[in-house]
RNA sequence: GCAGUCGUAGCUCAACCUGGUUAGAGCACUCGCCUGUCACGCGAGAGGUUGCGGGUUCAAGUCCCGUCGACUGCGCCA
């Protein structure tokens, strides 16, 4: 008989049916035995009756997470035994028989209780089944599918960045190196200069993929390897152009969230942003000025915000301009890197933007120079030599239209979308110093 | 890398501050009973080198030192 999806049952009842699934919770009742099943598409009661004889005695066998196909009958329940809190709360599969397709190894633990952090990664491949693992990821899986809507909507064109590269990091976060190349390559800390070149290729491009980074952070925002969600786009006035785009893709990405994951944030108990037309926008200083008056901390010679900072600029632009989210724009040249450009108004400080969500920076971007000779100019006066990065300059020397363009952390994103604490818990293997699968097998 | 907190049954925790007989509970597991549960219920049972190493003490899960690991925060970043 053919599989029907457990959604699907609700429009069957009086007929007789085949589910396959996991068996998701058991209770027995000696002559009664009920079994909730799960599919991807939900979860749906069943009941083994002692009439059904060799179904019953297969019943008495199945644990959680056996895997079986069942046939039966669809019934109507019983008035009182209606429950009208779950899903197919008034139908219930009486079983017929009883195929396993695959047996359980007794539990370490129940599905879909708390666990330890530590634990529920040391057991991924079983917990990442649990409600709320699914719910994450499947709002995971919509972010990336709206961003890349929205972008190919916008005439960008999506492109594969190489992982493995050569010397010419862009400096900042450490590197990976590779022994196999005789450690004259890495692992790429972004795709920056490959978007760049593609900018004069497609205009607009975009790329999602991971990337690398050797630091040994030790914090509940940080990765080894995370997914980088980036664009660049070509013949822009300034970096605002790159801040408008970036507002209009996340008013997009909300409004999937609300028409396809509604239920997911409720399971997990975060609100879905309302994110303004216009989010709000500050410069660097004039932020530093609002928190030197609100605390009478002085910051105003930081080049940078800490993360301290960053909470309280997103409370102030909660309570102040009833946004989650806060653009943060001109950071010092002197921390931005070389393919920074500057603020013609100020060449002390760059046309660049860091993106605050709830407390956490989310993304940075900016406007990048596009002129060959400024931009080996700058690669000197940051110390470093123009000819390790002859490669990426072919795409300046050979012409290159005014751009910008960022980086946003997929994992972040989730994380603070959802209210979780650790970016892990958004992250469906992370990988850190003390933790890659098996490599930490006990 | 630094700082703080933590590490007790398969899981989540109690007992630690104030050292003292046999280290407890809930869930999971095993056995028995149960025809309306949906976190099913009831009864019984099994399950521990208290992360590891050292020290203090008549006596250490408990106090001290070291070490490994985790979590939180910081630096750096997305």
């Amino acid at each position: 008989m053919e599989r029907t999806y457990i959604k699907d049952l609700v429009g069957k009842i009086g007929e007789s049916v085949r589910i396959a699934g996991f068996v998701d919770i058991r209770r027995d009742h000696g002559k009664l035995i009920f079994i909730d099943f799960r599919d991807v598409t939900g979860k749906i009661q069943a009941v083994a009756v002692p009439s059904h004889e060799e179904a019953h005695e297969a019943a008495k066998k199945l644990r959680p997470e056996w895997v079986v196909s069942v046939s039966g009958k669809i019934n109507k329940r019983p008035e009182k035994m209606i429950n009208p809190d779950i899903q197919n709360g008034d139908i219930e599969l009486e079983i017929e028989s009883i195929e396993i397709l695959s047996e359980a190894a007794e539990l370490p633990f129940e599905k879909d209780t708390e666990l330890n952090l530590d634990t529920h990664l040391d057991y991924l491949p079983l917990t990442l089944r649990t409600d709320k693992s699914k719910a994450i990821f499947k709002v995971q899986a919509h972010i990336v599918r709206a961003f890349r809507e929205f972008l190919t909507g916008e005439n960008f064109t999506e492109f594969q960045s190489p992982k493995l590269i050569g010397e010419d990091a862009e400096g900042g976060a450490n590197v990976f190196s590779l022994e196999y190349f005789g450690n004259k390559a890495n692992l790429a800390q972004s795709p920056q200069f490959y978007k760049q070149i593609m900018v004069a290729v497609f205009e607009k491009v975009f790329a999602i993929g991971n990337v690398y980074r050797a630091e040994k952070h030790s914090t509940s925002r940080h990765l080894n390897e995370y997914t980088s969600l980036d664009i660049e786009m070509g013949f822009i006035a300034s970096h605002r152009d790159v801040m408008r785009v970036t507002n209009r893709l996340l008013v997009y990405i909300a409004s999937e969230l609300r028409k396809n994951c509604a239920e997911e944030f409720k399971l997990l108990g975060s609100p879905i942003p309302e994110v303004p037309k216009e989010i709000p926008a500050m410069k660097l200083r004039e932020a530093q000025a609002i928190i030197t008056k609100e605390t009478g901390k002085d910051c105003m010679k930081e080049p940078d915000l800490d993360p301290e900072q960053e909470r309280f600029l997103s409370e102030y632009a909660k309570n102040n301009f009833n946004s989650d989210f806060i653009f943060i724009t001109h950071y010092p040249t002197s921390k931005r890197p070389m393919y920074a450009f500057e603020d013609p108004e100020d060449p002390n400080y760059t046309n660049s933007f860091d993106l605050l969500f709830r407390g956490v920076e989310i993304a940075t971007g900016g406007q990048r120079i596009n002129d060959y000779e400024k931009l080996v100019e700058k690669i000197k006066s940051k110390g470093l030599d123009p000819e390790k990065f002859s490669f990426y300059l072919q795409a300046f020397k050979y012409g290159m239209p005014p751009h910008g363009g960022f980086g946003m952390g997929l994992e972040r994103l989730t994380a603070k979308l959802l209210g979780l604490h650790n970016i892990k818990e958004a992250t469906l293997f992370p990988r850190e110093i003390n933790r890659i699968d098996n490599l930490l097998s006990k």
